[in-house]
DNA sequence: GAGATGACGGGCT
DNA sequence: AAGCCCGCCATCT
């Protein structure tokens, strides 16, 4: 099968499916597009977004939810401000602005993957 | 094609 | 408990 379609194009459309309100840790995104071990790639795609993206970043987390780790300087957008989009979305932090990732966890099934990744 | 890079993750200190 | 280190992997130079 060809597949015109590079890795990170790949997290992009699939990073555009997270429903509001829910969220994806990098490396279960990763572990859907068959390659479970690269969650860094994947931060890697979402890094190239530019700003005003309308793309849902936000819903792409660490694996404890919102910890750490957004504090590149190379990145348009700060820790603060996924934390505040997530708010938004209503999800509940508790007062170390961490959430329970499994509460909120967006699980697709491999269907709904293909289905999104090839849409015909 | 080798070396560098980076929004990760897990393990060890 | 917070940080450091190292392995991973797709891309870019």
């Amino acid at each position: 099968m060809s597949d015109e379609l590079h890795f990170y194009d790949k997290v992009i459309i699939l990073t555009r499916a997270i429903p509001e309100g829910k969220v994806i840790s990098y490396g279960f995104l990763a572990e859907l597009l068959g390659a479970p071990r690269a969650a860094r790639a994947v931060g890697y795609a979402l890094r190239t977004l530019p700003y005003g993206s309308d793309v849902p970043w936000q819903r792409v987390v660490g694996k404890r939810g919102v910890m750490g780790k957004i504090s590149i300087r190379s990145f348009a957008y700060s820790r603060d401000e996924q934390i505040a989009r997530l708010k938004e979305e209503g999800i509940q932090f508790d007062e170390n602005d961490e959430f329970p990732l499994p509460d909120y966890l967006w699980q697709p099934t491999p269907e709904e993957v293909q289905a999104i990744l090839n849409p015909r």
